[in-house]
RNA sequence: GCCCGCGUGGUGGAAUGGUAGACACAGGGGACUUAAAAUCCCUAGGCAGGAAUGCCGUGCCGGUUCGAAUCCGGCCGCGGGUACCA
């Protein structure tokens, strides 16, 4: 008997599906279709664990929907533009464009050993001029409806590098090269205007029935609707221009309790008093020293600086508060300015205490009396309370009753109005870099800012540009800002600003339905193909990316680049757990931390030099962090099923899951069994016993595996196909009737393990290829039991069981129940409280 | 800080209101073998017990229910996101 060899049987199985073009998505109106994507890789080089679980997932659901007689459309490209390629030109002295190609080449031909079902011909990268060249003319057609526009927005400024630096790069405030404090720089940038649709980005959730709820719970309160009072607070003796300060709440029932009026440092208000104010000045300064991120600001210590200006209360004209600046209220949301409620807000509760500001409740649970606080009270909005400052509604309601009543009181005594905000922000796109698709403006002196023909794109990225000093290439390039402007054809500069990364992947899903088509999308094609019946990715993209996609498909919408029906683009969604990893981390000479490959680490020290590595409990492995893990040495040691195998079994798909090299190995010895089984039941021959048994086993498994595949619990699948898998070996069954259970075997396994799959069909005599043979069916008469273990509970607790036929009456089945010996012993003589019959289930006696 | 998840044997996990630990990994024992590898068989949550069996047990505390890993409330721990990592 030959071994099991997947170094020999793989790749002659993925020339035969290659020659077959067995992949190639057909459009074909007499089939059904089925779009299954994954979310596509950035091309670092090297393909990790996250990639093969990620990649195996969506190639199950290909592979089975495709057997199940639908035209399948599964494509893949790369993510390529961003911040890595930069990082390796300055590192290496390597252009980005190079280095990004030779990685898809090495990533490639990764990916070609996984033995993936998907259709190359649709293959392209974001870098491609073809493909961002595009984007630009979408760019255009968005600045055409009005979807574009600039507005000044802060950046981090590295002052010692000269550059705009990502979140990212930014540590502990300092810049991650230079080391300098990072500061707040504005700067004129391009933005998306998705805040047109953020009611309808909104609601429409309500229409995803198969995304996971905790996405749509997360976008929800992104976007995060809100319903308050916007009015002004009448100043005193306040600069010319300031006689008002429009403020804006959620929660004007608390109007009573408010003791200060808090404005950012980037208010108006703010930026005139300091011209004045040194002390006040140097506060501000200080708060802009502050990343721009909302982590940072939230979690920073809550500062504030007393201008010493006043406020009149709206409902009493003699109650004044004052008015600080304060380091926690961000400009972009609401009016920039808010008024505090220590009572009933955790944030201004601690800035009472430190400012000495008074703490007054507005309200109370219901059975309270109006005592001193210890902190905030905070009870839900649905909940009732009491309300001793009240001066709207009842005395007890809810907050939500409280708020309406509120706004109701507050409109009617021309105090303010109801107003509905939204704290999703309009998409800021501008980068300062190169590496990212040009924005395809021309600045002129006399007719401003014009979009560039679109018979002159792509507007492409310039190759000979150099990394020997940091910031925007683009930027000090000789030539390739200078053009001339569409509209009057003078001399004009080009936009050095290229596009957030994000808007390549907000519509590489549509491209893959026309890939070479001269518009971004071809009607008919994307009229076949789209949406995406079921979308695949990671969690950490449950609000950006999705959101993002969400808004793009209604803009290429309205430009008439997608069907009405792919408003939603993403019919369902998966999102699978992380592959964790450990990180092992040392310290350079300034401290800063340095990351190292799992390869390069052995026993906690590293290999090269000895010196021990900090280790950091497992993250979610990431290029930055090097806590990567590289497949290809299993895939080489035990194949590619081994490797596909093992990533679908033990862990449920949407849990994390954290890299182990233990059970490869188990994974092998499995498939090897599997093969050694098909050889034997290959040269048997002759009757046995027990054949219906093992075709019960058939069915069974056929139910279960196929069941655990349309709820992606393809762990599940995998632990069925043990259990039928010991059952065949174990099987004294006739040569036929074990050929077809293995036959059967081999098609429920061949969307997880295709090479070794089609092997054993051949072997067995299977027609054609496996990959094309239609998906078994289970018989339900094969199914069912004609008698059913019941366990017996005595008070919630199993004590005993009784194996009965399946259909037997209730009254019986009680019966039977009272008369267990165990049943008797507990009862004693006397009568049960209440008897439990759940059929097919469970009898749970009550004594 | 805020939003969203997750937490079950030595390990990965199964069970989503009804027999907790399916299926595997690592472990222990045995068969085969001159021996080893490979393979096959048995065993296996903890504690007590020779066994029968009993008690405990799904991060912690409390609640709902005839019955809770599962539902609810409060904590603890870990992870993701936090708008320029992708």
């Amino acid at each position: 008997m030959s071994r099991f060899e997947p170094r020999e049987i793989e790749p002659k199985w993925q020339s035969a599906w290659e020659e077959a073009g067995t992949f190639t998505a057909v459009r074909d109106e007499a089939k059904p279709k089925y779009y299954v994507l994954e979310m596509f890789p950035y091309p670092s080089g090297n393909l990790h664990m996250g990639h093969v679980r990620n990649y195996t997932m969506g190639d199950v659901v290909a592979r089975y929907k495709a057997s199940k007689g639908f035209s399948v459309l599964h494509p893949m490209g790369w993510d390529a533009f961003g911040l890595p390629a930069e990082n390796a030109a300055m590192d290496k002295n390597i252009h980005p464009g190079a280095w990004t190609y030779q990685n898809i080449e090495s990533m490639k031909s990764q990916f070609a050993a996984l033995g993936l079902s998907l259709d190359w011909s649709r293959e392209f990268a974001t870098c491609d001029p073809e493909y961002y060249g595009q984007q630009q003319s979408m760019f255009i057609d968005f600045m055409e409806k009005g979807l574009v526009y600039r507005k000044n927005a802060v950046v981090n400024w590295d002052p010692v590098d000269m550059t705009v630096l990502a979140n990212e790069q930014v540590e502990d405030g300092k810049g991650w090269r230079s080391g300098a404090p990072v500061e707040r720089r504005e700067l004129t940038q391009w933005f998306f205007k998705i805040s047109d649709f953020s009611e309808e980005l909104l609601e429409a959730l309500d229409g995803l029935d198969n995304w996971p709820d905790k996405v749509k719970l997360m976008q929800r309160n992104w976007i995060g609707k809100s319903r308050g009072l916007q009015f002004a607070f009448s100043t005193i003796d306040a600069p010319e221009g300031f006689d008002r300060i429009e403020v804006y709440t959620t929660r004007p029932d608390t109007l009573n309790g408010a003791s200060f009026v808090g404005i950012s440092p980037d208010h108006p208000l703010a930026k005139a008093l300091e011209k004045d104010n040194p002390e006040l000045a140097a506060f501000c300064a200080e708060c802009r020293k502050m990343g721009t991120s909302e982590e940072e600001m939230e979690k920073a210590e809550k500062k504030g600086f007393d201008t010493g200006l006043r406020v009149r209360h709206p409902f009493d004209t003699a109650w004044e508060l004052p008015i600080y600046v304060a380091n926690f209220i961000l400009m972009d949301y609401g009016t920039g300015a808010i008024f505090g409620c220590p009572a009933h807000d955790q944030r201004d509760f601690e800035f009472a205490t430190k400012y000495d500001l008074p703490i007054n409740a507005v309200f109370t649970e219901t059975d309270a009396e109006d005592a001193p606080l210890a902190e905030a009270f905070v009870p839900a909005k649905t909940e009732a309370v009491k309300f001793v400052r009240g001066f709207a509604g009842e005395d007890v309601q809810t907050g939500e009753q409280a708020i309406d009543a509120a706004v109701d009181f507050c409109e009617s005594n021309g105090i303010g109005q109801g107003v509905t905000k939204f704290r999703l922000r309009d998409w800021g796109l501008s980068r300062q870099r190169y590496w990212g698709c040009p924005i395809p403006v021309i600045h002129c002196d006399d007719c401003g800012v014009v979009a560039e023909k679109k018979e002159n794109l792509p507007v492409k990225l310039p190759d000979d540009v150099n990394f020997d000093k940091p910031g925007n290439p683009l930027d000090r390039h000789p030539t390739w800002r200078n053009c001339e402007c569409p509209k009057c054809g003078k001399p004009a500069l080009r936009e050095t600003d290229t596009m957030d990364t994000f808007v390549d992947s907000s519509w590489y899903f549509a491209r893959f339905t026309s890939p070479g088509c001269a518009t971004p999308t071809d009607a008919t094609e994307a009229e076949y193909w789209m949406n995406v019946d079921q979308y695949i990715g990671g969690v950490e993209h449950a609000i950006l990316h999705l959101l993002y996609s969400r808004f793009f498909a209604r803009a290429m919408q309205i430009c008439g680049h997608l069907p009405p029906k792919a408003v939603e683009p993403f019919d369902a969604l998966f999102t699978q757990g992380m592959v964790t990893h450990e990180i092992y981390q040392t310290r350079d000479e300034n401290n800063r931390p340095v990351y190292h490959l799992p390869t390069d680490v052995e026993d906690g020290k590293l290999k090269a030099t000895g010196e021990a590595v900090e280790i950091i409990p497992s993250a979610k492995m990431s290029k930055s962090k090097k806590n990567v893990v590289d497949p290809v040495s299993i895939v080489s040691t035990y194949g590619a099923d081994t490797a596909r195998w093992f990533v679908l079994s033990d862990s449920p798909p949407e849990r994390d899951v954290e890299w182990t090299a233990a059970g490869a190995e188990a994974s092998y010895k499995h498939l090897s069994r599997v093969w050694r089984v098909a050889n034997d039941i290959a040269t048997a021959e002759g009757e046995g016993t027990g054949d219906d048994d093992l075709l019960r086993a058939m069915h069974k498994a056929i139910h279960d595996v196929t069941m655990g595949i349309e709820s992606f619990g393809f762990n599940t699948s995998v632990a069925k196909l043990y259990g039928y898998a010991n059952a065949l070996q174990k099987s004294k069954a006739g040569a036929a009737t074990k050929r077809q259970a293995m036959m059967v075997m081999a098609q429920l396994m061949s969307p997880m393990t295709p090479h070794l799959s089609e092997e054993i069909w051949a072997l067995l005599g299977g027609e054609g290829l496996i990959a094309n043979a239609p998906w078994p069916i289970a018989d339900e008469a094969m199914l069912v039991e004609d008698t059913v273990t019941m366990p017996i509970q005595i008070n919630g607790k199993r004590k005993s069981e009784v194996s009965i036929p399946k259909d037997m009456p209730k009254e019986e089945v009680e019966k039977l129940a009272l008369a267990d010996d165990a049943v008797v012993k507990a009862l004693n003589g006397g009568a049960p409280k209440k008897l439990i019959v759940v059929p097919g289930r469970i009898i749970n006696v009550v004594i």
